[in-house]
DNA sequence: TATTGTTATACTCTATAACTATA
DNA sequence: TATAGTTATAGAGTATAACAATA
């Protein structure tokens, strides 16, 4: 026997290796569908926060994202040069760098964001629509409000 | 107006943000819960895997939990170094490296796993039962049938 | 002094290529 | 020839430390 009670555990069926997968499953099939439009999730993850806002410093928008401010300048520097991000520093605190979409940016924002969503459509076609919601809902609450978890960065 | 039918998104309810900081944050909760047992989440995946059966070579091993055989050899070298793993070469095909739990190996997954089981229900105890019941319903259909998925590896 | 952006550096994780031994 | 394990190496991704400009 395997465990204190006798029960063998299916290594395929633990919390952690079914998060990850779904996880590394998702992005994979989401990368895919973005490829046409010369950006990555992380990056639509940027244009997306920049989208419907007047412009953000790179500090709010590596915060938001979760990501480090080192790292969202590398980010930046990619998007800029693809023309879909522009930056310029804020007249009220020279300190700022802030961002916000060009007219090219606007457009790819859109055209990806609708390409994301129907991979997001399509990955999650095998489940009925309850299950659907109720994954959506636990994982917003997983995420929100990890009972007894320490935040992820 | 941000997409093309002017709704905006929220950044922080798509699914791939959802998955993959639900699968950081557990995976720093079971972490931590199996520290005391200096072992980590892919270490006991690989104890789970090698618990109740007769022995199980390297390859076999890092294909079914989804890792390069090259990973593999470094994280049976940790086990090894740990006492709670054995390898052996296959008599019958002695290129294959038979690995197997020690006594000691043994009881430190029954320990280990009894931890990660209780970080599991507790990482999960702020949703309701159904909803608990369809996040893994849905994320087991996720990982074994990606509609439309490319695998992740 | 503290904050923002930047750069250089280091670290973690994992995969690729090449080698040895076995089949 | 092909397969399993190993080693060395490289690449992606990200974080830490230090610096310049600004507050």
């Amino acid at each position: 026997m395997s465990t204190p009670d006798g029960a063998t555990i299916d290594p395929h069926d633990v919390l952690g290796y079914l998060l990850k997968h779904a996880a590394a499953r998702f992005a994979a099939v989401a990368d895919s569908a973005l490829e046409r439009h010369r950006i990555d999730s992380k990056e639509l993850g940027v244009l997306r926060m920049l989208a419907g806002r007047e412009g953000t410093s790179q500090l709010a928008l590596a915060d938001a994202l979760g990501i480090d401010r080192t790292t969202m300048v590398a980010v930046l520097d990619g998007l800029e040069r693809k023309g879909v991000v522009d930056r310029h520093p804020d007249p009220s605190d020279r300190r700022r760098n802030v961002a916000e979409l060009t007219q090219q940016g606007q457009r790819t924002y859109e055209a990806a964001e609708a390409d994301y969503l129907a991979a997001e459509n399509a990955f999650l076609s095998a489940l009925s629509s309850g299950d659907r919601a109720a994954l959506r809902r636990g994982l917003r609450t997983l995420v929100v409000d990890p009972a007894g978890a320490a935040p992820a960065r």
